[in-house]
DNA sequence: GTCTATAGCTAGATAGAC
DNA sequence: GTCTATCTAGCTATAGAC
């Protein structure tokens, strides 16, 4: 087996780049290569699926670093909620640079995107609503209560991601972490 | 003079359709040429800038549609405040489709939408803030503390609609729009 | 003002050499 | 496993008849 000029995580870090700041539609597959370092071909190597394929295993891997770095942790009961919360938002400050990157849930989640990805999409934001949810009944919330405030968690760092985004300011990302902080800590 | 073949009113109504729905790359003129009932080179007639054009236009269209249906009523200071919340929000379930919709705001703030049409996104988004900030103070609130609610009500806003579009479900858009009213009216 | 026809280009995807 | 070269389809955009 011949060894692999760009290895699979630097490859998945170029294309990652390209669908999340392009979107599905935005982002060609001379865009994907230019990023990842190999040429077209050698992508459908790695890909024979294409730019769907591509598309997906981006996903699952963003997917796999939100469980790692966010549900993984919020969920570790060897810690104190407060200690998993502070990881948690710390990890997700980094995730998205401070409200300037964009989140690939949202720019996959209308259009051709939902079409293609729309179990991935619900499987993760549904991992979202469980770790929080879980997290809002050890604080002591009733099921509904816990799930409310889960959904709500989910709608601020998304709501205020759009608000960065389009304003190009990264203080409604930083003030929606704080008060999704306030909620599970009050 | 000819008579147009389609009046400007059914031709926006066609062009708001796919541009909202696809996001700017994935409509195409094709889209938007069935869309709308003329063919092509009819559209270029009508927009000599292009796609470019039509989805500015689409843009400002929606743009002044939310100026007249919830700024307005918003800032309409013969109403009480109860009344305005009522009517913008009741104006809002109607424009999303019980958040089946998607925000056009979203879909364009990011890559090439937000390069071409940052501007008109601030702006918008800047008179949503101004409306609801204003509001605040007129409930009591001191100019940060209605500033704050005004922005948390614009995330609130988009948060739930990509909750609502990723899970396919009206709940998170409907509960969504009842915090904002609780946020006024407590 | 709308149309058919087409130019010119870029997209996604494949064949086959190395 | 990667590359150059190429195919076909679709794209944006334009020319010119009616």
């Amino acid at each position: 087996m011949r060894p692999k000029k760009i290895d699979n995580e630097a490859l998945m870090k170029g294309l990652t780049e390209v669908i999340k700041s392009k979107g599905y539609d935005g982002a060609s597959l001379n865009d994907l290569a230019a990023a990842s370092g190999l040429k077209k071909a050698s992508l459908y190597h790695r890909f024979p699926g294409g730019k769907e394929e591509i598309t997906r295993n981006v996903l699952m891997d963003i997917y796999g670093q939100l469980q790692e770095n966010v549900f993984g942790v919020i969920a570790d009961n060897t810690r104190t909620v407060k200690e998993r919360l502070s990881i948690a938002l710390q990890n997700l400050t980094e995730f998205y640079q401070d409200g300037e990157a964009v989140c690939i849930i949202r720019s996959l989640a209308f259009g051709k995107g939902l079409a293609l990805f729309g179990d991935e999409l619900r499987t993760t934001i549904n991992d979202w609503i469980k770790a929080f949810e879980q997290l809002g009944i050890e604080i002591g919330l009733d099921k509904a209560a816990a799930n409310d405030a889960a959904m709500e968690s989910f709608i601020y760092l998304q709501g205020s991601l759009v608000l960065s985004n389009g304003l190009d300011s990264p203080i409604p990302f930083d003030k929606a972490l704080s008060k999704i902080r306030y909620m599970y800590l009050r």
